[in-house]
DNA sequence: CATATCTTGCACACAGGTGTGCAAGATCGA
DNA sequence: TCGATCTTGCACACCTGTGTGCAAGATATG
């Protein structure tokens, strides 16, 4: 009973495929309602090719969001910060780099049914948030709202820079700042607070990793 | 050469106009992308019937944004506080109590391409902000950023709150506290700041107009 | 009541999209 | 080279939605 696997799949069928899900990137990035249509013309192949890679458009694009979920959860596990204020600007720069350059996808993700989807994989940055808010009370920070909110406020004043971002374009650099100073300021900090985080930790914003 | 108007339109003729940009306001309320079919509906018309008061859909809608902008912006004329960060905080307040109730339709409208349409007739509030902004900078307020982006992130944090509250439901007065927080937040102000300013003016949250 | 006005229900054209079947051709790979 | 594997192009069914034409019926209103 060996298992009907009649042979590898041709190399040119799985670059082929790596092709669709790297247009779709491309693609969905500048019009997040593009047809499949236009997917498989920037992928160089044809619309009915696709449905030999992936059994419907919905899969591509779930594909494409949970290996982009995934990307940014890795980053994350990369960067911790002891203080809680410093763990949060960190959590801004990290997920910013990741994401900065496919917003506007991201932000019809984030925003639509996909969400969901991604999550899981997402949660973990969640989970950071709410306990960063949680011992910043302890600390002396923000115990008006419950830390639960205070991360959603979080993460919803990086989706606001993501948003404005599309709008009039940001540098990569003012992009990180203003995450981070947005992300800060939803904590609790005053504007001063967080600029003497930043100064205090000058490399948070550089270009390294 | 008296205009050929042959005589009134008749009173049913008026109601149903108005049942109809009711039942789009619910329903748009609670699916945005609802059909022109489910809208007649909710008006106990058929969907025919719509195309006697209105040329589109589109222009049903464009009717219903234009007339919640305004209403909208004559609320925030009613409401002015000399202190920059008050200011702040009552325009938050007082959109918060128009818009409250119409948060899913809002949030479309806001993000989608009836956006300049409302745009002009939600101006004024744009410019409270950056006026604010500005203003709060030269009296020891933030000058980390330019008040054009201030105002951005203080229109964002609002936005923030407002989708929020669209996934766990928060009470008229939870929304409004939120909302003011957030706002005052991304003014620059720590938690401690904005949590005296709205205990020294607890009138603010109050019921009353 | 008589009539202009409104509503209805149907059919239709149209647009844009997804997903499938199939034959013919291109292309990898052993 | 030769066969399995992929791709293509076409046709097709299907869906959901908008907007229009038209005849027939309902209803306000002078």
């Amino acid at each position: 009973m060996t298992a009907d696997r009649p042979r590898a799949p041709r190399r040119d069928a799985t670059e082929n495929r790596e092709a669709l899900l790297e247009a779709a990137r491309r693609i969905l990035n500048e019009d997040p309602e593009a047809s499949l249509d236009a997917i498989a013309a920037g992928a160089g192949l044809s619309r009915r090719a696709v449905y030999g890679h992936f059994p419907s458009r919905n899969t591509l694009v779930a594909e494409l969001a949970e290996r982009g979920a995934a990307r940014v959860a890795a980053a994350i596990e990369r960067a911790t910060a002891e203080d809680p204020a410093l763990d949060v600007a960190l959590l801004g720069r990290v997920v910013w780099d990741e994401v900065e350059h496919v917003r506007a996808m991201t932000s019809t993700i984030v925003h639509g049914p996909l969400r969901e989807r991604i999550g899981a994989a997402l949660g973990p940055i969640h989970g950071r948030l709410v306990a960063d808010a949680r011992r910043a009370g302890e600390q002396g920070g923000r115990t008006d709202l419950s830390p639960e909110t205070v991360a959603r406020l979080i993460e919803g004043a990086a989706f606001t820079v993501l948003d404005e971002s599309l709008r009039s374009p940001l540098s990569r650099r003012d992009g990180r700042r203003l995450v981070v100073l947005a992300g800060l300021g939803a904590l609790g900090l005053s504007w001063r607070e967080a600029g003497e985080l930043l100064d205090r930790n000058a490399a948070l914003l550089m270009e390294d990793r």
